[in-house]
DNA sequence: ACTATATGTAGATATGGGTCTACACGAACC
DNA sequence: GGTTCGTGTAGACCCATATCTACATATAGT
């Protein structure tokens, strides 16, 4: 790992070319700047967002819905052949990063993308 | 788990309504569609792209790259505070996706957002 | 009421992936 | 040429999480 004092002159030049200010203590800037970025509003939101997409299976589940429109959980179940168990905690995490909408009917429960959220989908 | 032989008549049911087609053997029917939207050569695509995308860390490299256009590795490292190794790995793992471009200028690697793909961050 | 069905929940397990240390490699500088 | 510096690679470690097997709950049908 290379030396925190060397890290910071040439941390020093980059900043300094990119945005004309004193170099004197960088790192921290960098820091500072990353924090802000993780602590902005949008940032917790949409990293649960992308996580919650970034599996094959539940990635599947939400071009079926876009495909289908609605579809219950045992439709789910039969498409991506996992048990009953892992379809609902797959379809959770969907619901819970607002990416998808549960609706209760009866014995069924049924699917449907969220409003306005196709725009995520790649 | 449920029995083979309800799954098959309930989902007969649903896709009968859905499609006003009959209802036989619908169960291969649904793995089939799954397995065409697998198959689709935009699906392991767009799921390294959220996967590349579905990190802290990596996220915020995007970030940062798009506030600030093009920062060489050891700024990552700077912002993200871990080891130039790990960094490495990161933005390997973004290039692949085609998410950000390197470049090579002397001992330092730049890296920048892929051109067009700024739509792709949430 | 009783049974079957559809789904949720809890706990256990296993696989993937994020992270580090250690080493390697090329480029710049003396 | 030797040295320092920035980065990549390899391997190990460890934690998050995807998955399953039970068990629980609620609804529908008889």
């Amino acid at each position: 790992m290379m030396s925190a004092a060397t890290n910071r002159k040439v941390l020093g030049e980059r900043l300094e070319r990119l945005t004309g200010d004193e170099a004197e203590g960088c790192v921290p800037e960098y820091k500072a700047l990353a924090k802000k970025i993780v602590k902005a509003p949008g940032f917790p939101e949409a990293l649960r967002q992308v996580k919650a997409l970034a599996d094959e299976n539940r990635l599947l589940a939400v071009y079926l819905l876009k495909r289908r429109g609605e579809l219950c959980a045992c439709e789910i179940q039969a498409a991506t052949g996992l048990s009953h168990a892992t379809v609902s905690h797959h379809m959770a995490v969907l619901v819970a990063a607002r990416m998808v909408d549960a609706r209760r009917e009866g014995k069924w429960m049924y699917y449907r993308l969220k409003e306005g959220r196709e725009g995520a989908i790649p």
